[in-house]
DNA sequence: GCGACAG
DNA sequence: ATCTTGTCGC
Protein backbone atom coordinates (compact mmCIF):
# COMPACT_ATOMS: atom_id res chain seq x y z
CA UNK A 1 0.00 0.00 0.00
CA UNK A 2 1.37 3.46 -0.95
CA UNK A 3 0.40 5.23 2.24
CA UNK A 4 0.79 8.85 1.36
CA UNK A 5 -1.22 8.14 -2.31
CA UNK A 6 -3.84 6.97 -0.04
CA UNK A 7 -3.56 10.08 2.46
CA UNK A 8 -3.48 12.37 -0.51
CA UNK A 9 -6.66 11.02 -1.92
CA UNK A 10 -8.58 11.30 1.04
CA UNK A 11 -7.10 14.72 1.97
CA UNK A 12 -8.61 15.49 -1.27
CA UNK A 13 -12.08 14.87 0.07
CA UNK A 14 -12.54 17.52 2.27
CA UNK A 15 -14.14 20.53 0.99
CA UNK A 16 -12.93 23.78 1.22
CA UNK A 17 -14.79 25.70 4.31
CA UNK A 18 -14.54 22.03 6.15
CA UNK A 19 -12.15 20.48 8.73
CA UNK A 20 -11.77 16.83 9.28
CA UNK A 21 -9.35 15.23 12.56
CA UNK A 22 -5.99 12.71 12.15
CA UNK A 23 -8.74 10.27 13.95
CA UNK A 24 -11.15 10.69 11.54
CA UNK A 25 -8.48 10.06 8.46
CA UNK A 26 -7.30 6.44 9.94
CA UNK A 27 -10.78 5.72 10.45
CA UNK A 28 -11.05 6.46 6.69
CA UNK A 29 -7.64 4.53 5.86
CA UNK A 30 -9.09 1.39 7.74
CA UNK A 31 -7.69 1.75 11.34
CA UNK A 32 -7.87 4.58 13.90
CA UNK A 33 -4.90 3.20 15.58
CA UNK A 34 -3.08 5.05 12.68
CA UNK A 35 -3.80 8.46 13.78
CA UNK A 36 -0.14 9.19 15.39
CA UNK A 37 1.60 7.92 11.75
CA UNK A 38 -1.13 10.39 10.06
CA UNK A 39 0.17 13.27 12.16
CA UNK A 40 3.51 12.43 11.43
CA UNK A 41 3.05 12.02 7.94
CA UNK A 42 1.26 15.03 7.29
CA UNK A 43 4.06 16.87 9.51
CA UNK A 44 6.90 15.68 7.68
CA UNK A 45 5.11 16.34 3.89
CA UNK A 46 2.60 18.91 3.54
CA UNK A 47 0.27 17.17 1.30
CA UNK A 48 -2.40 19.76 -0.33
CA UNK A 49 -5.61 20.14 2.54
CA UNK A 50 -3.30 19.40 5.35
CA UNK A 51 -4.27 22.55 7.31
CA UNK A 52 -7.86 21.17 7.05
CA UNK A 53 -6.81 18.91 9.89
CA UNK A 54 -7.33 19.09 13.36
CA UNK A 55 -7.12 17.11 16.41
CA UNK A 56 -9.79 14.94 17.82
CA UNK A 57 -11.13 17.86 19.91
CA UNK A 58 -11.30 20.56 17.19
CA UNK A 59 -7.57 21.99 18.05
CA UNK A 60 -4.97 22.72 15.66
CA UNK A 61 -1.58 21.07 15.93
CA UNK A 62 0.01 23.36 13.47
CA UNK A 63 -0.27 27.05 13.81
CA UNK A 64 1.14 27.60 10.64
CA UNK A 65 -2.65 26.58 9.26
CA UNK A 66 -4.10 29.40 11.24
CA UNK A 67 -4.47 31.34 8.22
CA UNK A 68 -5.52 29.68 5.70
CA UNK A 69 -8.31 28.21 7.35
CA UNK A 70 -9.63 31.95 8.34
CA UNK A 71 -9.48 32.51 5.22
CA UNK A 72 -11.64 29.22 4.34
CA UNK A 73 -14.21 31.19 6.50
CA UNK A 74 -13.50 28.91 9.60
CA UNK A 75 -13.82 30.65 12.84
CA UNK A 76 -10.97 29.76 15.51
CA UNK A 77 -11.41 30.68 19.37
CA UNK A 78 -8.21 29.73 21.47
CA UNK A 79 -6.68 27.55 18.77
CA UNK A 80 -9.59 25.67 18.50
CA UNK A 81 -12.29 25.65 15.56
CA UNK A 82 -15.64 26.89 16.15
CA UNK A 83 -18.29 24.47 16.07
CA UNK A 84 -16.06 21.44 15.15
CA UNK A 85 -18.70 19.09 15.10
CA UNK A 86 -20.63 20.81 12.64
CA UNK A 87 -18.24 20.94 9.84
CA UNK A 88 -16.06 18.21 10.54
CA UNK A 89 -16.01 16.07 7.75
CA UNK A 90 -16.07 12.06 8.00
CA UNK A 91 -18.39 10.99 5.26
CA UNK A 92 -14.72 9.77 3.20
CA UNK A 93 -14.24 7.53 -0.25
CA UNK A 94 -12.02 4.87 0.71
CA UNK A 95 -10.92 1.11 0.04
CA UNK A 96 -9.48 1.21 3.81
CA UNK A 97 -6.45 -0.19 2.91
CA UNK A 98 -5.26 -1.07 6.31
CA UNK A 99 -8.22 -3.58 7.22
CA UNK A 100 -7.04 -4.93 3.75
CA UNK A 101 -3.23 -5.35 5.36
CA UNK A 102 -4.86 -6.56 8.42
CA UNK A 103 -7.04 -9.28 5.99
CA UNK A 104 -3.63 -9.98 4.37
CA UNK A 105 -2.26 -10.89 8.07
CA UNK A 106 -4.87 -13.23 8.77
CA UNK A 107 -4.93 -14.48 5.54
CA UNK A 108 -1.27 -15.42 5.79
CA UNK A 109 -1.32 -16.35 9.23
CA UNK A 110 -2.49 -19.76 7.94
CA UNK A 111 0.23 -20.31 6.28
CA UNK A 112 2.65 -20.69 9.52
CA UNK A 113 4.12 -23.75 10.57
CA UNK A 114 4.27 -23.88 13.95
CA UNK A 115 6.39 -27.19 13.91
CA UNK A 116 10.17 -27.63 14.01
CA UNK A 117 11.41 -27.71 10.42
CA UNK A 118 15.23 -26.68 11.61
CA UNK A 119 17.33 -28.13 9.45
CA UNK A 120 21.55 -29.15 10.66
CA UNK A 121 22.42 -26.88 13.28
CA UNK A 122 23.79 -23.82 11.04
CA UNK A 123 24.18 -20.47 11.08
CA UNK A 124 21.89 -17.89 12.45
CA UNK A 125 21.25 -14.70 11.26
CA UNK A 126 19.87 -11.19 13.20
CA UNK A 127 18.52 -8.33 11.31
CA UNK A 128 17.95 -4.84 12.39
CA UNK A 129 17.19 -1.24 11.48
CA UNK A 130 17.67 2.44 12.45
CA UNK A 131 15.77 5.16 10.47
CA UNK A 132 16.82 9.03 9.83
CA UNK A 133 13.33 10.48 8.89
CA UNK A 134 12.16 7.75 6.06
CA UNK A 135 16.03 6.44 5.48
CA UNK A 136 16.67 3.22 6.82
CA UNK A 137 19.69 1.42 7.35
CA UNK A 138 19.65 -2.00 7.92
CA UNK A 139 21.85 -4.48 8.97
CA UNK A 140 22.61 -8.25 8.82
CA UNK A 141 24.85 -10.22 11.07
CA UNK A 142 25.41 -14.09 10.31
CA UNK A 143 26.55 -16.46 13.30
CA UNK A 144 27.34 -19.88 14.39
CA UNK A 145 24.60 -22.01 16.57
CA UNK A 146 26.22 -20.40 19.92
CA UNK A 147 26.56 -16.42 18.96
CA UNK A 148 30.42 -16.49 19.59
CA UNK A 149 31.87 -15.99 16.19
CA UNK A 150 30.52 -13.59 13.10
CA UNK A 151 30.62 -15.38 9.83
CA UNK A 152 28.79 -12.59 7.58
CA UNK A 153 27.56 -8.94 7.47
CA UNK A 154 25.64 -6.93 4.99
CA UNK A 155 24.56 -3.20 5.62
CA UNK A 156 22.12 -1.28 3.46
CA UNK A 157 20.74 2.13 2.81
CA UNK A 158 17.41 2.09 1.83
CA UNK A 159 14.13 4.78 1.41
CA UNK A 160 11.28 3.43 3.57
CA UNK A 161 7.41 4.81 2.00
CA UNK A 162 5.00 3.03 4.69
CA UNK A 163 5.04 5.04 8.34
CA UNK A 164 5.63 2.69 11.75
CA UNK A 165 1.81 1.79 12.86
CA UNK A 166 1.68 -0.27 15.73
CA UNK A 167 0.66 -4.08 14.42
CA UNK A 168 1.62 -3.42 10.48
CA UNK A 169 5.43 -3.38 11.25
CA UNK A 170 6.12 -5.79 8.47
CA UNK A 171 4.94 -3.35 6.18
CA UNK A 172 7.61 -0.94 7.23
CA UNK A 173 10.48 -3.14 7.54
CA UNK A 174 10.07 -6.60 5.55
CA UNK A 175 11.80 -4.67 2.38
CA UNK A 176 15.00 -3.94 3.99
CA UNK A 177 15.67 -6.97 5.87
CA UNK A 178 14.63 -9.04 2.72
CA UNK A 179 17.61 -7.05 0.58
CA UNK A 180 20.07 -7.83 3.83
CA UNK A 181 18.97 -11.42 3.21
CA UNK A 182 19.55 -11.12 -0.25
CA UNK A 183 22.95 -9.93 -0.37
CA UNK A 184 23.96 -12.20 2.53
CA UNK A 185 26.58 -15.18 1.19
CA UNK A 186 25.63 -17.83 3.10
CA UNK A 187 22.38 -18.03 3.87
CA UNK A 188 21.39 -19.00 7.93
CA UNK A 189 19.27 -21.48 8.75
CA UNK A 190 17.89 -19.52 11.01
CA UNK A 191 16.75 -16.14 11.46
CA UNK A 192 15.99 -13.84 14.62
CA UNK A 193 13.98 -10.13 13.82
CA UNK A 194 13.28 -7.98 16.15
CA UNK A 195 9.76 -7.62 17.03
CA UNK A 196 7.08 -10.42 17.33
CA UNK A 197 5.96 -13.55 15.72
CA UNK A 198 2.74 -15.25 16.65
CA UNK A 199 2.47 -12.92 19.47
CA UNK A 200 0.33 -10.59 17.16
CA UNK A 201 -3.70 -9.73 17.07
CA UNK A 202 -3.98 -11.44 14.01
CA UNK A 203 -1.12 -13.98 14.83
CA UNK A 204 1.02 -12.79 11.81
CA UNK A 205 4.11 -10.50 13.02
CA UNK A 206 6.95 -9.46 11.18
CA UNK A 207 8.78 -12.95 11.68
CA UNK A 208 6.15 -14.70 10.07
CA UNK A 209 6.37 -12.53 7.31
CA UNK A 210 9.94 -12.61 7.28
CA UNK A 211 9.72 -16.35 7.54
CA UNK A 212 6.70 -17.41 5.21
CA UNK A 213 8.04 -15.28 2.71
CA UNK A 214 11.75 -16.31 2.63
CA UNK A 215 10.91 -20.19 3.78
CA UNK A 216 13.17 -19.71 6.44
CA UNK A 217 12.94 -20.86 10.21
CA UNK A 218 12.30 -17.66 11.56
CA UNK A 219 11.77 -16.38 15.39
CA UNK A 220 10.40 -13.10 16.79
CA UNK A 221 12.35 -11.19 19.94
CA UNK A 222 10.55 -8.09 21.16
CA UNK A 223 11.68 -5.88 23.56
CA UNK A 224 8.17 -4.47 24.83
CA UNK A 225 4.33 -6.47 25.14
CA UNK A 226 2.46 -6.10 22.18
CA UNK A 227 -0.34 -8.50 23.82
CA UNK A 228 -0.95 -11.23 26.32
CA UNK A 229 -0.59 -11.29 29.85
CA UNK A 230 2.63 -12.52 31.63
CA UNK A 231 2.93 -14.06 35.10
CA UNK A 232 4.17 -10.87 37.72
CA UNK A 233 7.69 -11.38 38.75
CA UNK A 234 9.15 -13.35 36.20
CA UNK A 235 12.99 -14.48 37.91
CA UNK A 236 16.27 -13.52 36.17
CA UNK A 237 17.59 -16.48 33.93
CA UNK A 238 14.00 -18.26 33.96
CA UNK A 239 10.51 -17.51 31.80
CA UNK A 240 7.23 -17.39 31.49
CA UNK A 241 4.22 -18.45 28.79
CA UNK A 242 2.38 -15.59 27.06
CA UNK A 243 -1.08 -16.72 26.74
CA UNK A 244 -3.88 -14.88 24.26
CA UNK A 245 -7.64 -16.33 23.89
CA UNK A 246 -6.64 -19.53 25.63
CA UNK A 247 -3.16 -19.93 23.47
CA UNK A 248 0.43 -20.26 24.09
CA UNK A 249 1.65 -17.40 21.81
CA UNK A 250 5.20 -17.22 23.45
CA UNK A 251 7.31 -16.17 26.15
CA UNK A 252 8.88 -14.16 28.67
CA UNK A 253 12.23 -14.58 29.13
CA UNK A 254 14.43 -12.51 31.61
CA UNK A 255 18.55 -13.00 30.77
CA UNK A 256 19.56 -11.29 33.36
CA UNK A 257 18.14 -8.67 35.89
CA UNK A 258 16.96 -6.10 33.58
CA UNK A 259 13.40 -6.20 31.40
CA UNK A 260 12.01 -9.19 30.25
CA UNK A 261 12.21 -9.91 26.73
CA UNK A 262 9.19 -11.55 24.43
CA UNK A 263 10.41 -14.47 22.01
CA UNK A 264 7.55 -16.44 19.71
CA UNK A 265 7.80 -18.23 16.58
CA UNK A 266 7.74 -16.51 13.04
CA UNK A 267 8.24 -20.20 10.76
CA UNK A 268 8.87 -23.43 10.79
CA UNK A 269 9.71 -23.37 14.80
CA UNK A 270 8.04 -24.70 17.80
CA UNK A 271 7.38 -22.04 20.64
CA UNK A 272 9.28 -24.15 23.33
CA UNK A 273 12.15 -24.83 20.58
CA UNK A 274 12.15 -20.63 19.86
CA UNK A 275 12.55 -20.28 23.60
CA UNK A 276 15.59 -22.67 24.09
CA UNK A 277 17.67 -21.47 21.02
CA UNK A 278 17.45 -17.87 22.07
CA UNK A 279 18.04 -18.44 25.55
CA UNK A 280 21.14 -20.28 24.28
CA UNK A 281 22.30 -17.10 22.08
CA UNK A 282 21.53 -14.64 25.18
CA UNK A 283 25.17 -13.15 26.60
CA UNK A 284 23.35 -9.72 26.96
CA UNK A 285 19.65 -9.18 27.01
CA UNK A 286 19.20 -9.35 23.44
CA UNK A 287 20.92 -12.54 21.73
CA UNK A 288 23.54 -12.15 20.30
CA UNK A 289 23.16 -11.96 15.90
CA UNK A 290 20.42 -9.50 16.96
CA UNK A 291 22.63 -7.30 19.08
CA UNK A 292 25.93 -7.11 16.76
CA UNK A 293 22.85 -6.16 13.76
CA UNK A 294 22.04 -3.05 16.23
CA UNK A 295 25.12 -2.04 16.82
CA UNK A 296 25.93 -1.90 13.16
CA UNK A 297 22.58 0.07 12.39
CA UNK A 298 23.67 2.65 15.25
CA UNK A 299 27.23 2.82 13.62
CA UNK A 300 26.15 3.32 9.85
CA UNK A 301 23.62 6.05 11.57
CA UNK A 302 26.26 8.08 13.16
CA UNK A 303 28.04 7.73 10.33
CA UNK A 304 25.72 9.05 7.88
CA UNK A 305 25.34 12.09 10.24
CA UNK A 306 28.74 12.98 10.87
C1' DG B 1 -18.17 -2.23 25.16
C1' DC B 2 -13.61 0.36 25.31
C1' DG B 3 -8.84 0.87 25.45
C1' DA B 4 -4.19 -0.76 24.68
C1' DC B 5 -0.75 -1.79 21.03
C1' DA B 6 6.32 -4.48 18.44
C1' DG B 7 10.00 -0.70 15.93
C1' DA C 1 12.58 4.11 16.28
C1' DT C 2 14.29 9.20 17.42
C1' DC C 3 15.01 13.66 20.16
C1' DT C 4 19.24 14.19 24.18
C1' DT C 5 23.64 15.41 29.39
C1' DG C 6 25.04 13.93 32.83
C1' DT C 7 25.24 10.33 35.88
C1' DC C 8 25.00 5.97 38.73
C1' DG C 9 26.87 1.30 38.78
C1' DC C 10 29.17 -3.22 37.57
Amino acid sequence: MDFLRELRWLLEQVPRGRVTSFKALADALGDGKAAKAVYVTLKESKLPGWHRVTRSDGGIPFHEAAGTLIQEGIRLSDSRVVGFQGIKFTDFRSQRPLALLRREQRSLASRVVLEDRLEKPGEVGGFDLSYQGNRAHAAAVVMDREGVEVLDEVRLTTIVSFPYISTYLSYREFEPISLCYGRLRCRPSLLLVDGNGILHPARFGIACLVGVRLGRPTIGVAKSLLLGRVDSGVKQGENSQIHHRGRLLGYAYRPGRGKPIFISPGHMISPSTALELVKGLCKERVPEPLRLAHLACGQMRRAAVG
